[in-house]
DNA sequence: GTAGCGATTTGACTTGCATCAATTTGGACG
DNA sequence: CGTCCAAATTGATGCAAGTCAAATCGCTAC
């Protein structure tokens, strides 16, 4: 590693580089100025490795982090008093989990490895700290909290307006578009979540993705084998997500 | 008509005075220190006076500056492609509007007064700037993203778990407690807002939340007439929203 | 006061999706 | 390679809430 001898923080946790991370450009660094870079880097720490089912943090868990998903995914979910699960949200290499706890003592969701995981932590406190002295980081910030706001306003739209067909069409764009950002296939990939996590954060049953799977792949419109998926024909599926306004919209 | 004759509202805005709001308790003064109160009052503009139904700013307004609700009462609401509307919030005096849009040239979405409606404008250069000199209030607009960002979470997961009933006493509850904050009543108070923006915020059929009102009106749990409400027994609205997960958790 | 019109309520009918039940598939492991 | 259990699929049935239609309420304006 480069900057080789760095003082020794006392929990002696591996530092992270982001000068040699190739997610550079979908994560935090986007934002800040090559030779602020050192500084980010001061206060990042190589989080550990975590295998499927792990969790991250969980609702009791205090907080003190924010992590930024290196490689793998991860799932958000509120789990309620009750044992019900709503999951919140699916992260992938370079998006950033733990924005809707920077309020209250505990993080406000449970965050769980999907898959084998890698992922870089933020101590919140240190994060603020640069924030207020990079304004670039600190739009920064913002941004991607008001960018998380949105996302979630877009799903309670997504539930609260439209088909079972519509929500899967959806989710598998948005999955494909972020594949993409990370030059990856935009038309092959494989899910991360089983079926079930689909259902729960569409607010659908199990049963429900599973007939629109098959129907989908009926139509020609996907392929799936398990988690594996090709788009076949993403106009299609572009289609599927746009509420026909013209007729919806009489006159 | 009433008010017939107000101010020529020129651009030129007042200064609010924070020291003076009664709010101060409520909105971002809550984060900062007396002898700080002045630099947040050195940004702060008095925004005009709408009148019921007027838009604050909508989709394509470029996005300039975050409004605190001052008196009064604001919607916002996304306004897709094809014309339809999802309401996305509620925002009552001490609340600040527009967390969503800090990312991005134009508001995400439209905002727009439900009542005659007083607001102080936050432009948002100028706000950065300052967060950046005070840690606090940084802080504080990390805190507010956060919970907006929870907010509409729970609103996801009462739209993809609830019922009609729980998700209107879940309305009238978190409408109670606000009105609580601002020492009001938390029994008597009149909606702000119409049945129909109640039904599209919760993702119901204006004719089911009708119902569900006269329903638990003939349940003795509410009074109400038109907008005005009486919540008679608050235990049995909390009743309704807990998934009574007793028996829901077999076993 | 009363005309006019949008908001609200009420009733009758329909439907998309949940639920229940029963297989089938597939990966982990001895 | 076969066992085992969770995940996924497929089919049959019921229901909560949507849709359509009509009546009533309650402003606002003249």
């Amino acid at each position: 590693m480069a900057r080789a001898i760095n003082f020794r923080q006392v929990p002696s946790p591996l530092k992270a580089s982001c000068h040699q991370c190739s997610l550079s450009n979908l994560c935090l660094p986007l934002a800040i100025q090559d030779n602020d870079l050192d500084s980010l880097e001061d206060i990042v720490q190589q989080g550990r490795i975590y295998n499927r089912g792990e969790h991250i943090f969980d609702q009791s868990t205090p907080f003190r982090s924010c992590f930024a998903v290196k490689s793998g995914s991860v799932k958000t979910s509120i789990i309620t008093e009750g044992g019900e699960e709503q999951v919140t949200g699916f992260f992938m290499p370079g998006e950033l989990v733990g924005l809707d706890s920077m309020s209250g003592e505990s993080y406000a969701c449970t965050a769980k490895a999907l898959e084998r995981t890698s992922v870089c932590e933020f101590p919140v406190d240190k994060l603020e700290e640069l924030t207020g002295k990079l304004p670039e980081l600190q739009h920064h910030m913002y941004h991607l909290m008001s960018q998380e706001i949105q996302n979630s306003h877009q799903l309670a739209m997504l539930l609260s307006k439209n088909t079972a067909e519509e929500r899967i069409a959806s989710l598998l764009l948005s999955l494909s578009s972020r594949f993409q950002r990370r030059r990856m296939s935009p038309t092959n990939f494989s899910l991360p979540m089983a079926r079930n996590d689909i259902a729960n954060f569409l607010g659908l049953a199990v049963e429900t993705v599973s007939r629109v799977f098959t129907r989908f792949q009926n139509q020609g419109i996907i392929k799936a084998r398990g988690r594996e998926v090709e788009l076949l024909d993403i106009e299609a599926l572009q289609m599927v997500t746009r509420d026909f306004s013209r007729q919806g919209c009489q006159q």
